[in-house]
DNA sequence: ACAATTATACGAACTTTTTCGTAGATGCAA
DNA sequence: TTGCATCTACGAAAAAGTTCGTATAATTGT
């Protein structure tokens, strides 16, 4: 039961993940968005077929044009990727993969308060 | 100057990485523990042989055997996953992944201290 | 010296992922 | 109605990544 969705679907279930409910059409122009060239309309329509076929999304087709929803959680999917990044890249050591997270990109000082009181949290159990 | 390694490249680092300098043969044993199947010496060779076109690792050929390096960083080559990790799917906070990193895996209570030292260090600048 | 082992090189088969062209159906506007 | 835009389905080409067989050379042990 894992979830290994591959670089183009996950772009495309990020794209899910933040906006909803998409149909092909919203999908391919937010896509599009954010690259130099175009992404063919039926290359994105391509994927998200084969993402309905692999149970990653699912898909209203009462009317003519389907409108898709992600049905893998955005928590379960990027807690396997990270997981399997802590296991080989950082020889599982989670410390090791959040200081570095935290070691380049400059996070505003509210990032940093919510990540303390989260371990906070955590140290409490 | 971006480097992104298949996931094969980045198994093979990641050995590299913790061995330092290798012969095919080290990496070829290593990479065929952990995993069901042997892996064939001939891929293995092939695939560090790429790399190395790539400019992922370099190797000293005096002699016979190669024995092969990594030409690239852990924490480059990490900090690099894990920006594209955070600005496609955590939507550019590196807060979220954090704590998601943080919410499965049980770290050790070192871990944890340690991540909070490190914390207090970025917190003075 | 010879056979067995172990190395590199290299091409090609194979698999997976991504992209795209084309066909046919539906909707819409003049 | 007729033509144009838009949709899905589908197959197959193209690209990327992985695996492996074979040739050949060097090394080792008997």
């Amino acid at each position: 039961m894992k979830v290994k969705p591959t670089n183009s679907e996950l772009e495309i279930l990020t794209i899910l993940w933040k906006k909803g409910e998409c149909t092909v059409r919203d999908v391919n122009e937010e896509l599009s968005e954010g690259k130099e060239g175009e992404v063919g309309y039926t290359t994105t329509l391509k994927l998200m077929q084969i993402m309905h076929e692999k149970g990653l999304v699912e898909r209203d087709t009462s009317s003519r044009t389907h409108v898709y929803k992600a049905l893998v959680s955005q928590s379960k999917t990027s807690q396997n990727l990270l997981d399997t990044m802590i296991d080989t890249v950082f020889n599982g050591s989670a410390a090791q993969l959040v200081m570095q997270a935290l070691s380049n990109k400059k996070s505003s000082r509210e990032e940093i308060e919510m990540i303390k009181k989260y371990i906070d949290e955590l140290e409490k159990k």
